[in-house]
DNA sequence: CTAGAATCTAGAGCCGACTCTAGGTCAAAC
DNA sequence: GTTTGACCTAGAGTCGGCTCTAGATTCTAG
C-alpha cells in the first residue's frame, strides 16, 4: 500500500502539488523522497504522516525554517532529542501566546457584535426612533 | 490630551513610525489624521484607540483588505450595522477556526514532549517518526 | 545661531510562502 | 502512432505586509 504519486499525495494531504515540491525542495520532508521510474517521486504512508505534522506546525504559526530545523532533528536521528523537545517547547510557547491573542480578540468581537446586535434591536423595537 | 506626535503614537501601540504611515495610505484610520504646522500629524486617542482594535484585529489574521472594509464601513457612519457584523462574525469564525487548529497543534506538540522526556528519562532507543 | 532629532513624501526593497511557467520525458488510451 | 495527462526541473512571478531610503523641511536643545 505504500507507493503514492505525487498527485495522489496532494489530493491526501490538500496541498498542491507545486507546494510539495517546494516543500521538499525547502528540506521538510523527513526522509528523501524515492524514486520510481522516469524519476517520478514515489510516496510512502510515513511522508503523509509526517506531511501531516508539518501542516500542523505551520497551521499553528511555525514557519519554514523551524520546521526545516526540526525536521533535520529528526534525520539526524538519536541524540538530540533535547535539542527536539527545544523547538517544541518554543513553539508551544508561540501557540499559547497566540491562543491568549485569539482569546482577546474575541473578546473584543463579542462586544462589538453585541453593540451591533443591541442597536439594531433597538431599532426594531422601537420603530420611532430617530438617532 | 489630544495631539500626539507620530513619534509618541509609535511608542504608545508599538507599531513603527513607517507602519503608523503605511496603514494610514491602507486607509485603515477611522478619521484622517489632522495634521499640525509643517504638516505633521497630530493624532488624538480616538486614533489611538482605533489603532489598538486595527492591532487585535490583525494579531488575530484578519487581513489588512478586511480591515480596510471594516473601517470604512465605520467612517460611513449609522445605517450600516449588518455589515459590519457580517465581518465581524465572518472573523469571529476565522478565530474560532483558528482555535481549534492551534488546539490540536497544542495536542500534538504534548504527545511529541511527552514521547520525547518519556525517551530521555528511560534511555530506550525506539525510532520514532509517528505522528 | 546651529547641530541634531523628528517629521514629511514618494517610491523602492525585502521576506516568507507559495504559485506558476516553459520546456521536456514518459506511459497508457484511443 | 499520436494524443492526453501526469510527472519532471529550473527558475520566474505574485502577494501580503511591512521596512527602508532619499531628499527636503521643521522642531528643539545648547
Amino acid at each position: 500500500m505504500s507507493g503514492l504519486s505525487i498527485g495522489q499525495v496532494a489530493e491526501r494531504t490538500g496541498l498542491s502539488v507545486h507546494t510539495l515540491r517546494f516543500y521538499e525542495r525547502e528540506g521538510l520532508l523527513a526522509q528523501p523522497v524515492r524514486r520510481g521510474t522516469a524519476g517520478h517521486r514515489v510516496y510512502n504512508e510515513g511522508d503523509v504522516d509526517w506531511l501531516g505534522v508539518c501542516i500542523r506546525l505551520r497551521a499553528s504559526g511555525m514557519p519554514l525554517t523551524d520546521i526545516r530545523r526540526y525536521t533535520e532533528l529528526v534525520r539526524a536521528g538519536q541524540g538530540n532529542e533535547e535539542k527536539r523537545l527545544e523547538v517544541l517547547r518554543e513553539h508551544r510557547e508561540r501557540v499559547l501566546a497566540q491562543m491568549h491573542e485569539l482569546n482577546e480578540c474575541l473578546k473584543l468581537i463579542t462586544h462589538k457584535v453585541a453593540i451591533y446586535e443591541g442597536r439594531l434591536g433597538l431599532r426594531d423595537n422601537v420603530t420611532d426612533c430617530a438617532p
